[in-house]
DNA sequence: TCTAATCGTAACTATTACTAGTACGATATT
DNA sequence: AATATCGTACTAGTAATAGTTACGATTAGA
């Protein structure tokens, strides 16, 4: 599988929205990031359900940031994306029966979801205001 | 992509080894898991370079455990495979010079490593003996 | 020395779970 | 009515493990 790299994108877009009265259209999101406006609506149209941005059709349509940058968090894009697990590692189930398989299993899930809720930590700690360059 | 088991099978094979002296075939290892003796083999061939477990050709040949189960950990099982980052998120690198893309990413990679570490930890603290069933 | 058991490995296909792209429809402004 | 823009169903591409086939290499033992 190729890896999932909606989070850092969408997070480079919604910075350099931030720089343009907060809006931008799918075409323009799209040159950025040098891909299709219809992978740019998939994205952001997630981030709608979370109420980070809005979208309005017919010209001078377009998305627009709901929220200021420093009450957005990794963490929000994330789970806006409704992920599953984060890992390429999971458990079997070969023998459900076998209580070898099972020790097996439990031990490996509860690492899974220890990283899992680290990381989780680590993304709430992350604004999308930390991004900005620093005026010097 | 499918998710990686390797890592579980594994577990559950080396424990059922040890119930029989140690040993067992690609074939009968094969029969355990439902597959086939070349996904097998090709499994316990990366135990076998950090030597945790030996090969033997020829009749009444197959593979042995050469640890016990209590000096085994998850981590090192994990390690063997050669592992790449065990998540399926990844930074993007659409444009390496835009400062804000690189801001993201640097902390999005920040949280990928810390949750690896993590991972790693709890890993590091499974031993196989800890798979065994209780003794009533 | 022949036979059979067993691992070693290359090559290919299947499966899975994505992301990327195409086509076209819906909507809204002018 | 024309055009800009999002919405979405469908298809194609991608990358990883899993599975299969085929065949060669090695070794025990009759």
């Amino acid at each position: 599988m190729s890896k999932d790299t909606r989070l850092a994108r969408v997070a480079h877009v919604l910075v350099h929205m931030s720089f343009n009265e907060g809006t931008a259209t799918s075409e323009t999101i799209a040159a950025m990031l040098d891909t299709n406006p219809v992978v740019v609506r998939r994205i952001m149209g997630a981030l709608r359900e979370g109420g980070y941005v809005s979208s309005e059709r017919g010209p001078n349509g377009g998305w627009r940031l709901e929220r200021p940058l420093r009450e957005i968090t990794f963490l929000n894009i994330y789970r806006a994306f409704d992920p599953g697990s984060p890992f390429t590692i999971a458990t079997s189930d070969d023998h459900p029966k076998c209580v070898v398989e099972r020790a097996a299993n439990r031990a490996l899930s509860l690492a899974l979801s220890e990283a899992t809720a680290r990381f989780e930590q680590s993304l709430a700690k992350i604004t999308l205001d930390q991004l900005l360059p620093r005026k010097t």
